[in-house]
DNA sequence: CGATTAGTTGATACGTTTCAAAAAGTGTGG
DNA sequence: CCACACTTTTTGAAACGTATCAACTAATCG
């Protein structure tokens, strides 16, 4: 791993805050002392390879970080977009299971696991605090069954728009894509085709604008979460 | 719940083990003292429903679990099977959010969630072993992201059967299918005849043989994993 | 600004679903 | 224990949605 290579100016985080979304009131509760890293990576760089020790968990401070494996013919699944603010490298127990990239220029700060354990084992509100976390990705995950195994195309692109402007990717009613098409087919497995021809009817349904590939604006919410149809991702 | 009625003969199993899959070494380590409630469900019955409070974890005692959600539209997903010795109910921290019925007559135990939490509040080992129990049902979940992703009927079906023998779901190269081709369908997000097709050309193609359509044998098993293409499930 | 990559659109192919009917399996009451 | 009714499974034919391949266009980067 050339993580270290990769930190410019490694500024010695003081005490960085460690938020477990699903459990903290507010965006940044500062649930404990731990200690992390904070490094950067460029568009397109490996953050921690498939099969190397999962000895730390990543939370992003800006930029975009996909998850994903690969199968021996090519095929390849996103696991999960990390998000500002959001956690990743949680895969396993031993060792990781997904690699994870930056899908644009990122900062994020890594965790020893060795610390979160100590600390989850020292201090019972970052115990309930770290099942919590690990119950939610859970949940999302079986969400996510929902949306691979019984929703259309058209469903899977309306869901995912709708739960990346949830997540605060774009300001107002402009949701931001900081991934590629072929990402986005990769996650909600599709091809990037499929993905392009959905956006391209909901921008001729008048449901979407786009304003640039990257950038798009939701002009009609209600008809998008429809096409969503509830309860998914 | 109609559970209490569910239960004929309600002896009050004595400091019934909790053994966390992916923990504890052998088969039923007893991992604490906690105390279930020992219940009887016949085929079909419902178990929980969704929406009710999550306030139990369940472990199979015989017999085969569904947990479903259903779509408006009736489209159904099958989150997970639990076999014997399997646990369920572990859906989120408030609610459930999906349903769980029994696919055969089955016995389960019935725990608390306030004794577990307890319990792992008192035991350093049991912390752990939560921790690791919900770690690894999330490693799976991802898993089947790529199953359901990216793999076609073939590989599903193949990758499905293999996982129930892994499970101990029958005895030497036989495998039981106590579910339904709607119930596979529905796990592997598939419809039952593309299920009961991909069944049909593995016996033609003699990696399997059919004893009674809920009864395989498996015929060639290093075929079968070639099929069901590594990694998989 | 030109070269290269990413995205869109179209035509066709393929795999899975859908609908329909036959066959096999399961349970029940005489 | 068998016959009947019902359910589940299997098989076939056609329809559908998405993938694939290919060409073109737009965006991005040096």
């Amino acid at each position: 791993m050339q993580l270290v290579s990769a930190v410019p100016h490694a500024t010695p985080t003081p005490a960085i805050s460690f938020p477990m979304p699903g459990f903290e009131g507010g965006a940044g509760l500062a649930a404990g002392p731990i200690q992390g890293r904070r490094m950067h990576f460029a568009r397109g760089a490996e953050i921690y390879a498939e099969g190397k020790a999962a000895d730390q968990l990543y939370k992003v401070v800006s930029g975009t970080v996909r998850t994903c494996r690969l199968l021996p013919d090519g095929r390849r699944m996103i696991a999960q977009f990390a998000l500002a603010g959001e956690l990743f490298g949680l895969d396993s127990v031993g060792h990781h299971r997904f690699f994870a990239e930056a899908v644009t220029d990122v900062v994020v700060i890594a965790f020893s696991r060795r610390d979160i354990n100590a600390w989850v084992e020292r201090e019972r509100a970052a115990a309930q605090s770290w099942q919590s976390y690990a119950l939610e990705r859970l949940a999302a995950a079986q969400d996510r069954f929902i949306l691979l195994g019984r929703r259309t195309a058209a469903e899977r692109v309306a869901a995912f728009l709708l739960d990346l402007v949830d997540r605060g990717l774009g300001a107002h009613d402009v949701v931001e894509l900081p991934m590629s098409r072929y990402d986005i087919a990769d996650y909600l497995g599709l091809t990037a085709e499929t993905v392009s021809r959905v956006l391209s009817t909901l921008c001729k349904n008048r449901l979407i604008a786009k304003q640039g590939c990257h950038h798009l604006r939701i002009l009609d919410r209600e008809a998008l979460e429809e096409q969503a149809d509830e309860d998914a991702l």
